[in-house]
RNA sequence: GGCCCCAUCGUCUAAUGGUUAGGACAUCACUCUUUCAAGGUGAAGAUACGGGUUCGAUCCCCGUUGGGGCUACCA
């Protein structure tokens, strides 16, 4: 199925950093964009000046930009947009389809309140729907600015979502919500209707939070004479609490999974695979194959939670599939991203290229490589407890004993390869008539302080011999 | 509280008015292996409940329960 001329958008609020939820949503208006060769717009809707700020909306550009998410046009910003706004108003108050409203915040706020003590349902009380221009004039008098509402209509409200089919909500249910503040401003809900018709959006996609205000933009659509864009409500993205990803959400913010070693693409395949399926159990894709195979119709109707466990291991798959050089790469730009300094002592590019492919195959984040990487480029080894109690303190001496016959040999070497050091070893174990791990794992805790990492004797070249000798000689307690 | 949305393994999901309800992550075994990771094999694990409709419902309808969202002169 293939949609004409779609054009589609993502307007977020600049009011902090961006999170997964928001990525997703751009994400699936991308691809959506892009499977039918339509138009993806960025809107920055920040009619809330408090709150909003223009650090935040380059966080969100650079973000998507990081994740591969490049729009075709804008960002617009509706801040400076103010002057196109006011006509809509004006025609809304000449057709009647809005009201300026005198009530002070204090005043609502203080009946909110006492509605909800008294448990009743509280919903403007229309208290300034048929002012008298005497009144309105007094009012003026007295120096108070007034907001505009929508008059909501009599009678249900309905449309049609591309997800959950027609949805309706009766009037009484919906407030006469202020679409102009009283300082001039107009609110989201009004502008995003004029944005939207202005800028020929045929569809909205966003998450269901959204549904109880697409109500009242459809009452401005009609108000206005417009005709609405298709509407699609996007399923949420829950944490681990089941509730809507917020702040409270610690690591939900695209900079801290940055931080944390993922990969856009994979991220990107995690995210798109919350709240959509391709079907025929593909889960590990392509974005172009995303691209191709995206469609509304798979998009599903029920919350998903977000699964870290899963991230990272999509994260591991796409890091064994990448070569060397990208992986390579893609771990210095982390490095650069999260300022960590490598002691430029050992941290020479020539090992890094051959020790981040041996340790990435054996990671699933960039943070892990880091980790994993520390014994080869700093002498401060820290030896791992479990490791000193199961392969060192139950005999010590014999261990000693025979990590110095090790060291003796292998320093006698002619050359200093994975198999002149392995072949030694062999040599040793026979003399000694133990098994070989019995010399291995030893060996492996007194030069990497670990008793994980890539196979032994990789280990050992990584590091040369001068290097293994002094750790061999070293030993812990 | 009111309104709205939702409901398949712990999690992400697939499927059909008739299937042994499939896959992935996680878990647990076993295997491979110098460790770890990866790989291989296998195990355990779901249609929330109650009514209908139907020859037959996980699937369609209603209700219950549960979860979620919204309930601003935020977006």
């Amino acid at each position: 199925m293939s949609e004409e001329n779609v054009r589609v958008r993502i307007a977020p609020s600049p009011t902090g950093a961006i999170h997964v939820g928001l990525a997703r949503t751009a994400l699936y208006n991308y691809l959506f964009a892009h499977k039918n060769k339509g138009t993806f717009v960025l809107r920055i809707e920040d009619t809330d000046f408090d709150r909003s700020t223009e650090e935040s909306a380059q966080a969100i550009i650079k973000g998507l930009g990081w994740l591969g998410i490049r729009f075709d046009e804008g960002p617009y910003y509706q801040s400076q947009r103010m002057d196109l706004y006011k006509s809509y108003a004006e025609k809304l108050l000449q057709t009647s389809h809005a009201y300026k409203c005198y009530c002070t915040q204090e005043r609502l706020e203080e009946e909110r309140k006492r509605a909800e003590t008294e448990r009743r349902v509280w919903r403007y009380d229309r208290r300034c729907l048929n002012l008298t221009d005497s009144e309105k004039a007094s009012f003026e008098a007295q120096g108070i600015k007034p907001a505009i509402r929508l008059r909501i209509p009599d009678g249900p409200t309905t449309f049609s979502d591309l997800i959950h089919g027609e949805i309706t909500r009766e009037a009484k249910d919906i407030d006469d919500f202020v679409a102009v503040r009283s300082n001039g401003i107009p609110t989201y809900n009004f502008v995003v209707v004029i944005d939207d018709h202005l800028m020929k959006m045929t569809h909205v996609l966003r998450a269901v939070e959204h549904i109880s205000n697409t109500f009242k933009q459809v009452l401005l659509y009609k108000a206005l004479g417009w005709d609405e864009p298709k509407f699609a409500h996007l399923p949420l993205i829950l944490g681990e609490d089941k509730k809507k990803l917020s702040k409270r959400h610690g690591a939900m913010s695209l900079d801290e999974f940055r931080r944390l070693g993922y990969l856009p693409d994979a991220l990107v395949n995690f995210l798109a695979l919350l709240g959509w399926s391709p079907g025929e159990d593909r889960e590990v894709m392509t974005r172009a194959e995303l691209e191709d195979l995206f469609s509304l119709e798979r998009i599903n109707t029920s919350n998903a939670v977000f699964d870290m466990q899963k991230l990272t291991w999509m994260n591991g798959e796409y890091m064994r599939r990448m070569n060397p050089e990208d992986l390579i790469r893609a771990f210095t730009d982390w490095l650069a991203y999260t300022r960590t300094e490598l002691p430029s002592e050992y941290a020479t590019q020539e090992l890094l290229s051959k020790a981040v492919p041996m340790i990435g195959e054996r990671s699933r984040t960039l943070a892990e490589i880091y980790d994993a990487l520390l014994p080869f480029i700093s002498d401060d080894l820290t030896y791992d407890e479990s490791g000193l109690e199961k392969h060192f303190r139950k005999d010590p001496d014999t261990v000693s004993q025979r990590l110095k016959l090790y060291r003796d040999k292998i320093e006698e070497l002619d050359e200093w390869t994975v198999e002149s050091t392995e072949e030694a070893l062999r040599q040793l174990v026979e003399e000694l008539d133990v098994k070989a791990g019995l010399l291995i794992h030893p060996v492996r805790l007194a030069v990497t302080g670990r008793t994980v990492g890539p196979p032994l004797f990789d280990c050992l070249v990584l590091l040369g011999r001068e290097r293994v000798l002094e750790r061999l000689g070293k030993l812990p307690r």
